[in-house]
DNA sequence: ACGCCAATCTTAACAATGTAAACATAGCGA
DNA sequence: TCGCTATGTTTACATTGTTAAGATTGGCGT
């Protein structure tokens, strides 16, 4: 499997793999340029063949980390009765998927693409996680929400869930999943919420 | 008003100052030890008479940030006429002191106290903020609610301010106060929300 | 008032990092 | 087969965090 020629074939994806390797293995989230060429075998400045300096690769290392994490979120998606729980588990997953790799999450929160000027709402018209966050939205506010409200929803939503990720990756809140998926479903009713769910 | 006697008199606060300074003028985050003491007028390792390493500086720059942010929400808060305007105006001063101080919020999250094992909820009870937060929200919940309720409460408040500030601090979110102040205010009610408020 | 001591600050040095420049290797098309 | 170009390598440099050894001085006991 090892090709040891002194061309290594597809350096680029060997780079980004081993770079989400040693996200995956070192808690904190720093990694060095050096440190990832050596762990792939190959000498430092092999890397600025493949991107054009160290910014690039992390960058890289986030984008391959939000098609991880879209990927996550489908799947708890799927195969779920009605829209609104879909949502919901999309919500949930998005935590469990960062509390699961908070190095890698970390990265892609350093690297998250900043939104053009033009759009009131960044989050976003080019991302799948943005257009299926607004749809969800706008399906679930009820009948006559206007533009505003539907986006204040939007970044309501999109800060209930990044943010308690960040609390329990730092140790803020307990990183129980009951009460993680608790805080997210939730979400919309903290002061009508009369009935504590005992499970 | 400048000493430059070969001691310093009191280089441990100068440090400090000129960290929050750096932190104020650069947009990125990222301070160093060389840098801070450079800018100070005294060499890199006079530094370690005070500090054991760079961790330990920017845990103190971290400190005095979460001071500063307790100053302003208790300003925020002070005249306010009933408790629950009083408790909105504390997360939204969260979210704007983190959007007016972004690298050194940067920091305070990546130094945020991790709480201990034994309590449940995180927030906490060794900071001014985490007591606080708990009394306001056992305060404005419904009467019945009981603790886990309370808890999910505060952990979805926190996550919601916290969560807001960086996703405006990204550029996610556009820095726009009144839509800040709205997704604070209008927290709790996103599905019931019919009027639009036209301000 | 004097002397020394311990706290404070300095310079020198080391390993590691990101990056640029110059050189080496090899796969592939003419 | 020859050579060109993509891909790696070695070398070098500035910068960083940190340690070790030496300089300076404010303050305390006598």
């Amino acid at each position: 499997m090892k090709k040891q020629s002194y061309h290594h074939g597809d350096l680029r994806s060997a780079l980004v793999e081993t770079g989400l390797r040693l996200l995956r293995e070192k808690g904190d989230g720093d990694i060095g340029l050096r440190e990832v060429a050596r762990e792939t075998g190959v000498s430092a400045t092999a890397v600025y063949r493949h991107f054009p300096d160290k910014d690039a690769l992390l960058h890289a290392l986030a984008r391959a980390g939000y098609e991880k994490l879209f990927d996550a979120q489908e799947a708890a998606a799927a195969g779920k009765p009605d829209r609104e729980q879909a949502f919901r588990a999309t919500g949930q997953a998005y935590v469990h998927f960062a509390v699961a790799n908070p190095a890698l999450f970390g990265l892609m929160t350093a690297y998250m693409p900043a939104a053009g000027e033009e759009e009131a709402l960044a989050l976003s018209t080019e991302s799948r996680a943005g257009v299926s966050l607004r749809e969800n939205i706008a399906a679930l506010m009820p009948e006559g929400s206007g533009r505003r409200a539907q986006d204040i929803a939007a970044i309501q939503a999109m800060a209930l869930v990044h943010g308690l990720a960040q609390l329990v990756i730092g140790g803020q809140v307990p990183n129980d999943p009951e009460l993680i998926d608790a805080a997210v479903d939730q979400f919309g009713d903290w002061r009508h919420s009369h009935a504590q769910a005992e499970s």
